[in-house]
RNA sequence: GCCGAUGUGGCGGAAUUGGUAGACGCGCUGGAUUCAAAAUCCAGUUCCUUCGGGAGUGGGGGUUCGAUUCCCCCCGUCGGUACCA
């Protein structure tokens, strides 16, 4: 019988769902093990070579684990809202619904094509109302909370209303807007229930606020900061402008501390802990006051982590939004305020970080008074501060920091030297923290870490300023003004939020006509009719952005029918939180952040137990695709020739400008190396499949090829370099598919796909068959085996279970590879042999070994078998090959007894008689021995 | 600029605590089988070589009996991030 990988395929897949082989209970003996996979946003695309890797390496991990005894969770889900189903809707009408169920049965085909072992009656998608209802659930809890820096946590905002109405909020540690004014208790009863409603919304843990935020034209909505990049949104990449808007937003900010110091305890990949490390970006420094010079009651606090270089402000510079900014302005330099002012408010994201080395700004006319000596500091406005970060404001010290030299030399400025170590300011600035401190009043002639604490208390004894600390972190923009999202359990009664009641969710997406703003500019949920609370009020229009319902849903999966509570608490306190979470670095500042941010909080209510929902984190790298293209002649206006030419002969056209026209890789011949080419047939499809360029000229070497170029690059649509898993599986099966993309190397490395070197790994699988099955023949005797074989079996149970806990599956397959070798050379066909190889191989081979596993006469799933345990004693040896080498190099190999001790070696080695040739002429100085390793003679 | 990864044959990669560099696979070369092809099997395959050997893990230096592995300097590639005060 040979191996027919897809009837075998298709036979178990069918075979292990009328079974429920993977289904997994909530109740159980064994010990648990959660494996959960980054949610996947089902896209009309569908899946490419490049997605399932991380699927891969986790279901090998999951059934490794159940092998081993353990209860293992491992689900699969959809994070089933996001803006590609609703531009598709816009375009087509469609609803968004419809097009996301189409796309969610593709991937769920595409995915069952691989043999994973899901749970699917697990499955969970975020946007089905019975799902929903709990992310709208969540956000009310946020709502009704806030955080309390006295004791560290989110405390129901009730506790905040009764601590209001006794004492006020004087001597209140709690995270709040910088605006909260203070008030008494007799204030709090003053107020009428609206002031009340609004003074808290400065506490709660979400909140709406008007300010600066990433407003994307072309989407139609606002987006948090990561999901801009480069100044253009990471969808679609079109231009992103600053925008003040009223917003629902998160505070983040609150666990920013908290955020931080949970990375310590978590075993994730350095550099995404950095990443996330440096978005929070903690800063320790100071909040300084200058008084205006005309008006002391009114001062610029400045936040700066150089208080020792204060002595070296020259000047001082606000952002251009900032609120002090109309009131200093003199009357002689208004004009130009107000000039600048518009110029950088008209500034697009990307025109402000293209022109980054540019030195911009107006003086107000205004001064200040520098708290350290007491001088006047004139008061400028600039661009480069941002109003977004500490104050809005910054003093300026041009000795010390580059930027605020450019400014200096631009404007004129003085340039204080204020350490004695400083050098070449007239060339540039130096930031150096060696030397004494000169012209620097109470610091002169202290170094830097005598001076800062000395200052801050000097400083602080004055009531001019503080140590402080400061993040980079910014609460998070949870509006989208989009459709095809989650709607904000929330109404508006005399223009103050409010929330629905519980018992009122889920609160459904309404039907709408079309799926764009209104006629007035509001978000396409205005157009639903008579949608109002309780017949009488409107319902917030906006709709919760992509993360919020993968903030929480690796919950959802633990207790999926639940309907009375997110998640079961028996659910959730047998299932803790992920053992193992596998996905890509792209995720490190947006889902990852926002997530254990979430989590933070519902541990803080007691919703869930662990701080930290997911230990351990595995990055799988990108699978890459390769690029084609080929060039074209950049033509004249009105030149309609066109002339593509090989790129072997671009220097037949030293003076033509050249542009890339992407390729399908499907046309290219020698896809992927250096030299590939269009044939002629090449051509003739590329002509088919492009109208617009049938009648180009196409300048071939002699050979008749145009010669592409070729880059690794992103497998997208958009470089129609997209390789479907279902056509490899088609041709290879599923099993030599994950076989090979584990083969391909290290699961963390990106690595381009080549479709090259699979027929290896099918090869592989052919020849591991035929330990079974040879010419129609069943090999399988229960015979002994001998030793030599046992040791074949042993050597593969140690290597692959170690590198599978070390996730280095490339190296099991290896394995395999040389048992199967080994096997085939020794002719050995022995059950005892055999079977548990198979058991090994079961979590990579996923059918191919469950067949031959009822072949051997099993009427259970293999599994659901048990893992092979190691016999240390087959693989002990009578006799050690001892390299020997002189001087370190290595000269012969040698068989010794295995009992050899250290002496005996020493003694042994330079007597033979092989070695002998390589110690004329030299004494042997010493003879290093590592018994069972290696023995070394040094000579000279 | 800063932060983080990474660099090994023609190619993907292996070498887990410093101990035979190149496992395994692809490709390539030669052979067997075949009318032929596919498939399969066997042998070879880092480079140089006067066949004794010599060189060799991005480059240079160091520690060590011994370095792909540890330390210092430099270079390349990839990813993140950026007027963050």
């Amino acid at each position: 019988m040979e191996y027919q990988a897809r009837e075998i395929e298709q036979k178990w897949r069918k075979n292990w769902e009328t079974q429920g082989t993977y289904q997994v209970s909530n109740k159980s003996d064994r010990p648990k093990y959660y494996v959960l996979d980054m949610f996947p946003y089902p896209s009309g695309a569908g899946l490419h070579v490049g997605h399932p890797l991380g699927y891969i390496a986790s279901d090998i991990f999951a059934r490794y684990k159940r092998l081993q005894g353990f209860n293992v969770l491992h689900p699969m889900g959809y994070d089933s809202f996001g803006l590609p189903a609703e531009q598709y809707a816009i375009q087509t009408g469609i609803h968004p619904a419809i097009a996301t169920e189409e796309n969610i049965n593709r991937y769920r085909q595409q995915l069952e094509n691989l043999g994973f072992s899901f749970d699917w009656s697990r499955e969970v998608r975020t946007s089905d109302p019975s799902y929903y209802r709990w992310t709208q659930w969540i956000f009310q809890q946020l709502f009704k909370s806030y955080f309390d820096q006295h004791v560290g946590q989110a405390l129901p905002i009730a506790d905040l209303v009764a601590r209001l109405e006794k004492n006020g909020n004087a001597g209140l540690q709690a995270v709040c807007d910088e605006a909260t004014p203070t008030i008494s208790a007799a204030d709090w009863t003053a107020m009428d229930e609206r002031a009340r409603e609004l003074f808290l919304l400065n506490y709660r843990l979400t909140f709406p606020e008007e300010s600066y935020v990433n407003w994307c034209p072309a989407l139609g909505t606002v987006l948090s900061n990561d999901e801009v990049k480069d100044g253009v949104s990471e969808r679609g990449g079109y231009p992103v402008e600053r925008k003040l808007m009223a917003q629902w937003s998160m505070r983040i900010t609150a666990y920013a501390d908290r955020l931080l110091e949970g990375l310590d305890q978590l075993d994730w990949p350095h550099s995404l802990k950095e990443q996330q490390r440096n978005w929070i970006g903690r800063s320790q420094g100071a909040s300084v006051k200058f008084p205006l010079v005309k008006d002391a009651q009114r001062q610029i606090e400045v936040f700066t982590t150089r208080v020792d270089t204060i002595y070296g402000v020259s000047f001082m510079v606000l952002a251009p939004e900032h609120e002090l900014v109309d009131l200093i302005t003199t009357a002689a330099h208004r004009a130009e305020v107000d000039e600048y002012r518009t110029w950088a408010a008209s500034r697009s994201e990307v025109e402000r970080m293209a022109e980054v080395k540019r030195v911009t700004g107006a003086f107000t006319g205004a001064y200040c008074v520098n708290p350290a000596n007491g001088e006047a500091v004139p008061i400028y406005i600039a661009d480069y501060v941002l109003a977004g970060y500490g104050t809005g404001a910054v003093m300026a010290v041009p000795s010390g920091d580059q930027r605020d030299w450019n400014f200096a030399t631009h404007f004129g400025l003085p340039i204080i030297p204020i350490l004695d170590a400083q050098q070449n300011l007239s060339q540039e600035a130096d930031a150096t923290k060696e030397g004494r401190y000169i012209n620097s009043g109470i610091i002169n002639g202290l170094n830097y870490e005598e001076a800062v604490p000395t200052l801050t208390a000097w400083l602080e004894e004055k009531g001019m300023g503080k140590g402080k600390i400061q993040y980079r972190l910014r609460n998070a923009v949870f509006s989208r003004q989009r459709y095809w999202g989650e709607p904000v359990p929330v109404y508006w009664k005399d223009d103050v939020p409010y929330l629905i009641a519980e018992s009122d969710l889920p609160l459904v997406l309404p039907a709408v006509d079309k799926y764009l703003p209104t006629e007035t500019g509001e978000p396409p949920l205005g157009r639903a009719e008579n949608w109002k609370y309780q017949g009488k009020y409107d319902y917030e229009l906006s709709t919760m952005p992509g993360w919020a319902g993968s903030s929480w849903y690796w919950y959802r999966y633990m207790d999926p029918q639940n309907s009375d509570r997110f998640v079961g608490e028996e659910a959730v306190n047998y299932w803790q939180g992920v053992d193992l979470y596998i996905g890509g670095s792209e995720h490190a500042v947006g889902h990852l952040l926002y997530s254990r941010f979430w989590n933070h909080f519902l541990y803080d209510l007691g919703l869930v137990p662990q701080q930290e929902y997911a230990t351990r984190l595995i990055n799988q790298g990108m699978i890459q695709g390769v690029i084609e293209y080929i060039h074209l002649i950049k033509a004249e206006e009105g030149d309609l020739t066109r002339t593509f030419v090989s790129a072997d002969k671009l220097g037949d056209f030293p003076q033509a400008e050249f542009a890339l026209i992407p390729v399908h890789v499907d046309f290219v011949q020698d896809y992927g190396k250096e030299e590939s080419y269009l044939d002629a047939a090449g051509l003739a499809q590329f002509k088919t499949w492009r109208p617009d360029y049938a009648t180009a000229n196409f300048v071939t070497n002699a050979a008749g090829q145009l010669v592409t170029k070729s880059e690794v690059g992103k497998m997208s649509k958009r470089y129609f370099n997209v390789v479907n898993p279902d056509d490899v599986i088609a041709r290879y099966g599923a099993d030599a598919f994950r076989m090979y993309e584990m083969f391909l190397g290290p699961l963390e490395q990106a690595k381009p796909w080549n479709t090259n070197s699979i027929n290896g790994v099918s090869r592989f699988l052919n020849s591991f068959w035929r330990l079974f099955y040879q010419n129609e023949q069943w090999l399988v005797t229960d015979e002994a085996p001998a030793r030599e074989e046992q040791k074949v079996l042993h050597t593969a149970i140690k290597k692959v279970t170690e590198d599978v806990e070390r996730f280095s599956f490339n190296t099991c397959v290896s394995a395999f590879m040389v048992a199967t070798n080994e096997l085939g050379r020794l002719k050995s066909h022995k059950r005892a042999v055999l079977e548990p190889l198979l058991v090994l191989m079961a979590p990579f081979a996923v059918h191919l070994t469950e067949e031959l596993w009822e072949k051997l006469g099993h009427t259970t799933s293999i599994h659901h078998a048990a893992w092979p345990t190691l016999e240390e004693q087959w693989l002990v040896e009578d006799h050690i090959t001892y390299p020997i080498a002189i001087n370190g190099k290595t000269r012969i190999t040698v068989d010794f007894p295995a009992a050899s001790t250290k002496t005996e070696l020493e003694k042994a080695a330079p007597a033979l008689e092989d070695i002998q040739k390589y110690l004329e002429g030299v004494t042997v100085r010493k003879v290093i021995v590592v018994p069972g390793r290696m023995i070394n003679i040094v000579v000279g």
